[in-house]
RNA sequence: GGUUCCAUGGCCGAGCGGCUAGGCAGCGCUCUGCAAAAGCGUCUACAUCGGUUCGAAUCCGAUUGGAACCUCCA
C-alpha cells in the first residue's frame, strides 16, 4: 500500500481509558515502543501473548502505509527481588545457582526469547536495546532528575521523590490510582529502608558486595533503577514524545507510572501519546506467572509434552487461537479451546487453496468492496482481530460457494478477494500456511501408489483390503480424501 | 483492605441502546461401496434482582461469583 489510508484508525488509550483516533506526533510516521522480557528464565506462553499482540499491531500500522520504528527493549541488568541493601537481582541469583557469568544468563535467554518469537512468526523490533548497553544514558538521566531536584541520594543509591513530584504532577494517572491512598496500603517493609516514602522507587541503586553486576557512577559503584531503561531508550530512540508505548497490563503500575514520572521529571514533556496495554494470558483461570510456577512452555506446547495438552500445537495454529481473542481481554488458555481454534484454522487454510483455484464469471453475487471496507472496520476498531477474523470466515464460505459453482465473481472482484485476503491473513495477522500436502516427492510418490491398489481393490470391490490400506494409512497419519476427481491425501 | 476489570448458547469468543459476529462440538443434507475428509444448512445465549428507555446483552444501582494490580513478572 502506498498511502496511508484515510485517518479512521482508533485505539484504547489506557491513559484516558477510552478510545481515540489515532494521530500520530510526525504525519506518516509511527514510534512505537514496547516493554520486552528480563532474561532470567524461558519465555513462557504468557510472555509471547505480548508480543504476539503487538506484533500484530506493528504489521497492522505497517500494512495501513506508516513507516513505524519498533523499539523493544531487552532488560538484561537484573531487577532486585526486594528492597533491602542486600537484595539481589534475578540475573544474579540464577548466576550464582549456575555458577555462571550473568552475562551468560541473559545470552542464555536472550536465544530463547528469540528463537520462540521468531516461531510465532513474530517480526523483529527495528531496534533492540538492551539495558547494560545504557548505563551512562541512564546514569545521565538519574543525573538529571537528581538537578531537576526531583530525586535525593542516599548512601550511593538514588531515588525518585514521588511526594514531590507529585505537586506539580499526577503520580497514578496511568493505572488510576493517587498518592494517599498510596500511603496508607503501601505495606510497610521489613527492616530499615533508605527511601524517604514507600513509594519512592531508586534510579540508581549501590551494589553490595556481593553484588555480581555493577557499574561505575558518580555516586559509587551500582546498577541502575527498575524503570529507569526504558525511560533513556524510548526517549533515545523515538523522541522526548513518542506515539505508542505498549507493554503487559501488570506492567501498568508500577513500571509504566514510573516510568511516565521519569520522563517529566528529566524533561517536563509528557512522553507518550497512546499507551496500549495488552492483556494476561490465564492457565486454569490464573494469570500465567514465572514467579508462581503457573506456566506453560512453548517447547511444550509445540510437542504436547505436558499433562495439560492431549497433543502438540503448530505455533501458527496458537498464534490463530491468540488471534480470536482480543488482545485487551484476558484469555484462558485450555487444550479444547486450542484445539477446536485449530479446526477453525484448518478451514481458513482450507479456504486459501481453494482460492487459488477459482475462475472468474462475468456477474459477482458478493460485494467483495464491502466486505473489504469491514474488514478495515474491524482492524480500524482498536484492531478488533476477532472481528476481522469472522470477515475472513464469511469469505471463505463465499470461496467455497464460487468453487461449487453456487456463487460468482468477476475477474476485478477475484483478484481484490484474494489480495485481502492475503494481506489480512499472512501479512496482518502473520499467519502462516503450514500445509505440507507435496512436502515430500518420494511420499507422495509412495502414497499415490498406495491409493492405486486401494483404487483397484476398490474395482474389485475387495472392501476389505481397501478399508485395510485407507485405516493403516490413517493410523500412520495419513488422510485419504475421496473426491469426485480421484482420491487425494493430506498428512496430520 | 484499596484501585481497576470481567460474568454471553454444550465449549471458546466478539458485541459498547434497536439491524439476532465467528469458530468448535451436536444435528440434517451433499458426496461415497461403507466410512472419513470436505462443503452446505441448522441450533438463537447474554450471572441474579431492580431501575432508566418506545426499546437493554449493551446505560444506572444493588447482589453473587471471578480476575489483574497494589511486591519482581508480558
Amino acid at each position: 500500500m502506498t498511502s496511508i489510508k484515510e485517518n479512521k484508525l482508533s485505539v484504547y488509550n489506557s491513559l484516558s481509558r477510552s478510545k481515540e483516533l489515532f494521530v500520530p506526533v510526525v504525519k506518516d510516521h509511527v514510534g512505537m515502543y514496547v516493554c520486552g522480557p528480563t532474561v532470567y528464565s524461558n519465555v513462557h506462553l504468557g510472555n509471547a501473548r505480548t508480543f504476539i499482540s503487538f506484533d500484530m499491531i506493528y504489521r497492522y500500522l505497517k500494512h495501513l502505509g506508516y513507516k513505524v520504528r519498533y523499539v523493544r527493549n531487552i532488560t538484561d541488568a537484573g531487577h532486585l527481588e526486594d528492597d533491602s541493601d542486600d537484595g539481589e537481582d534475578k540475573i544474579s541469583i540464577k548466576a550464582r545457582l549456575e555458577k555462571l557469568e550473568p552475562m551468560q544468563i541473559v545470552q542464555q535467554y536472550t536465544v530463547d526469547f528469540h528463537n520462540v518469537l521468531r516461531l510465532f512468526n513474530n517480526y523483529p523490533p527495528d531496534i533492540e536495546p538492551t539495558a547494560t548497553g545504557h548505563i551512562v544514558e541512564q546514569i545521565k538521566m538519574a543525573k538529571t532528575i537528581l538537578e531537576n531536584g526531583l530525586a535525593y541520594e542516599v548512601n550511593g543509591s538514588i531515588y525518585f521523590d514521588v511526594e514531590k513530584y507529585n505537586k506539580d504532577n499526577h503520580y497514578g494517572k496511568l493505572s488510576g490510582r493517587n498518592i494517599d491512598e498510596l500511603h496508607s496500603n503501601t505495606r510497610t517493609l521489613e527492616g530499615q529502608s533508605d527511601k524517604k516514602n514507600p513509594q519512592d522507587f531508586a534510579l540508581w541503586k549501590k551494589a553490595s558486595p556481593t553484588h555480581l553486576q555493577f557499574w561505575d557512577s558518580p555516586w559509587g559503584d551500582g546498577f541502575p533503577g527498575w524503570h529507569l531503561e526504558c525511560s533513556v531508550m524510548s526517549t533515545k530512540y523515538l523522541g522526548d514524545q513518542f506515539d505508542i508505548h505498549g507493554g503487559g497490563m501488570d506492567l501498568k503500575f508500577p513500571h509504566h507510572e514510573c516510568e511516565i514520572a521519569q520522563n517529566k521529571a528529566a524533561n517536563g514533556k509528557e512522553p507518550v501519546k497512546y499507551w496500549l496495554h495488552a492483556n494476561m494470558l490465564t492457565l486454569n483461570g490464573k494469570r500465567m506467572s514465572k514467579s508462581t510456577g503457573n506456566t506453560l512452555n512453548p517447547d511444550e506446547l509445540f510437542s504436547g509434552d505436558t499433562p495439560l495438552l492431549e497433543k502438540g500445537f503448530h505455533p501458527t495454529a496458537v498464534r490463530f487461537f491468540m488471534m480470536q481473542a482480543h488482545y485487551r481481554s484476558v484469555l484462558d488458555f485450555s487444550n479444547d479451546a486450542l484445539a477446536a481454534s485449530e479446526k477453525g484454522f484448518q478451514r481458513l487454510m482450507n479456504g486459501m487453496k481453494v482460492l487459488k483455484t477459482l475462475e472468474a464469471k462475468k456477474t459477482s453475487t458478493f460485494d467483495v468492496k464491502e466486505w473489504i471496507e469491514k474488514c478495515y472496520s474491524a482492524m480500524d476498531d482498536d484492531f478488533n482481530t476477532p472481528i476481522l477474523i469472522s470477515h475472513l470466515f464469511d469469505a471463505m464460505k463465499i470461496v467455497n460457494q464460487v468453487a461449487d459453482n453456487k456463487a460468482s465473481l468477476t475477474k476485478d472482484d477475484l483478484e481484490l478477494l484474494i489480495k485481502t485476503l492475503n494481506d489480512f491473513v499472512f501479512e496482518v495477522l502473520g499467519l502462516e500456511d503450514i500445509s505440507i500436502d507435496n512436502s515430500s516427492d518420494k511420499l507422495s510418490g509412495v502414497v499415490n501408489m498406495l491409493i492405486q491398489m486401494r483404487n483397484d481393490a476398490r474395482n474389485d470391490k475387495n472392501w476389505s483390503l481397501s478399508d485395510e490400506i485407507r485405516d493403516k494409512l490413517k493410523d500412520i497419519g495419513i488422510q485419504l480424501k475421496d473426491g469426485k476427481d480421484g482420491t487425494s491425501f493430506s498428512v496430520e
